[in-house]
RNA sequence: GGACAGGUGGCCGAGUGGUUAAAGGCAGCAGACUGUAAAUCUGCCCGUGCAAGCGUACGCUGGUUCGAAUCCAGCCCUGUCCA
């Protein structure tokens, strides 16, 4: 490994979020001796990102804490077109309302891991911004687009791109639209090098064609010497791709991912990516995560437990780590229930099993709640119960347990 | 504009008139085993109903037929080649 001279690039070497590098030296010389305010683009297609962006998000941190500036680049423009890289279909549409909303959403997670300038300035050298490349892109006029950026692209070169490419052989369609994606993000770098002195792009391991391309256009246009550097793909040890869980994908945000269900999913991780996560998502010091990624056997749960504690108390705040941490030790030690699990009340009347296990969002149709009553999946009260037709009525001031398998637990009360 | 190929359940992909709610695989859920891990084995995997059943579903719209994902016509969409 090399011995790099920058408190950045040590850290994002050591705790392993380097893939691709465009001049390692180049850029640990610059770290070294000024500022490098670096940025990440962001999509905004949803209210909230999920985990598959929390690398990015941690790369952000660790170069603020590195004596940095980051730089939140929210695509509320790129996001009208639609990244073509990684998909085979065209991305919907949004409008530009709920854009604006979802950007607004996602801030307040940004917020949480990094430390802003007071809002509409640039604060202090290292002080976090966020912009909306919509800003500078809304205001592009065609015609311009073409004569200023266009004449520094060929297409023979865009074809070879991974996202164009793969396209094409698998041979989906993408529209001249989407083939544009990559000259505007281009554009993005380049913009933000004049406008926030921005020296360095950083992304995931798929955004290499267009980091590439932004360093390309600075060069040629201006002649700055930008930098580029990308994370490697997030797979979970066995192979699939990080994020996605039982309810979907693993939300940052609070009002779509409950603190419990975040948490449940570190504690669950795969044994082999135990140290891998808490070098990435947690501020612990190396050599904490070496004794802990040395646990065996059943001991490494202990590990899991750190990692489920620190990064929940970084996205959500240490209120909900804790509550999180206490519930999930009273549900799964003891045969008690946590206060924190998610809870559902029957109204006066009682609800039959079936209903209430579709209500609380174990299974998605009254049919699959069946299915999992008679496979004897679900418990209430510790006992497994069967009929679908059950009813479920806590007495006043009661609360009854419901279980579907080991890991879903419920409070059902009146 | 022309020729050819194609559009099937979350994804991949069989199926070319009835026994097809549609093979198989992946993903997912549950059970057993465990450590709230992995691997393995087993079951489940459109909706609704206690059930018999009913309702939806194979790009869209019509048609042929007792009966269509399967045949016919028109349309829409995609790809490849040609202009």
């Amino acid at each position: 490994m090399s011995n790099y001279e920058s408190a950045l690039l040590r850290v994002l070497e050591e705790r392993g979020y380097i893939h691709q590098l465009t001049d390692a030296a180049g850029l640990d010389a610059l770290a070294a001796k000024q500022v490098v305010p670096g940025y990440i683009g962001f999509d905004a297609t949803a209210p909230s990102l999920h985990i598959g962006s929390l690398v990015q998000i941690m790369m952000l941190r660790r170069l603020q804490q590195a004596g940095h500036k980051p730089v939140v680049v929210m695509g509320g423009g790129t996001t009208r077109i639609g990244d073509p890289s990684g998909r085979d279909e065209s991305r919907k549409m949004l409008t530009d309302e709920m854009i604006e909303a979802n950007i607004r959403s996602i801030f307040t997670v940004f917020d949480k891991l990094l430390t802003f300038a007071p809002e509409g300035g640039l604060g202090g050298p290292t002080d976090a911004v966020m912009v909306n490349n919509h800003d500078w892109l809304g205001q592009l006029g065609y015609i311009e687009l073409l004569q200023k950026v266009g004449t520094h692209f060929t297409v023979n070169r865009m074809l070879t791109f991974d996202s164009v490419k793969l396209r094409l052989e698998r041979e989906q369609p993408m529209t001249f639209l989407e083939f544009n994606y990559m000259i505007l993000q281009g554009y993005d770098f380049r913009h933000l090098s004049r406008d926030l002195d921005v020296r360095l792009q950083m992304g995931g391991s798929d955004q290499w064609g267009n980091i590439i391309n932004g360093i390309e256009l600075g060069r040629r246009m201006d002649g700055t010497e930008l930098f580029g550097l990308t994370t490697p793909l997030l797979t979970t040890a066995d192979g699939a791709k990080m994020g996605k869980t039982v309810a979907g994908a693993v939300w940052l945000n609070e009002d779509q991912l409950p603190a419990y269900d975040f948490w449940q999913y570190w504690r669950n991780v795969d044994d082999r990516d135990v140290g891998r996560f808490l070098r990435l998502f947690t501020d612990l010091p190396l050599d904490a995560i070496n004794r802990l990624e040395a646990l065996e056997g059943a001991d490494i749960n202990s590990a899991k437990t750190v990692l489920a504690n620190e990064v929940t108390k970084l996205v959500r705040g240490q209120e909900a780590a804790v509550r999180a941490e206490t519930t999930a030790r009273e549900t799964f030690a003891g045969s008690g229930a946590g206060d924190d699990l998610p809870s559902l009340a029957t109204g006066p009347e009682g609800m039959r099993l079936a209903a209430l296990l579709t209500s609380i969002g174990f299974t998605a149709s009254g049919g699959e709640a069946k299915r999992k009553l008679a496979e004897g999946a679900v418990k209430l009260e510790g006992e497994t119960v069967t009929d679908p037709a059950q009813l479920v009525l806590p007495g006043e001031g009661e609360t009854l347990r419901l279980s579907l398998g080991k890991k879903r637990h419920a409070l059902v009360h009146r």
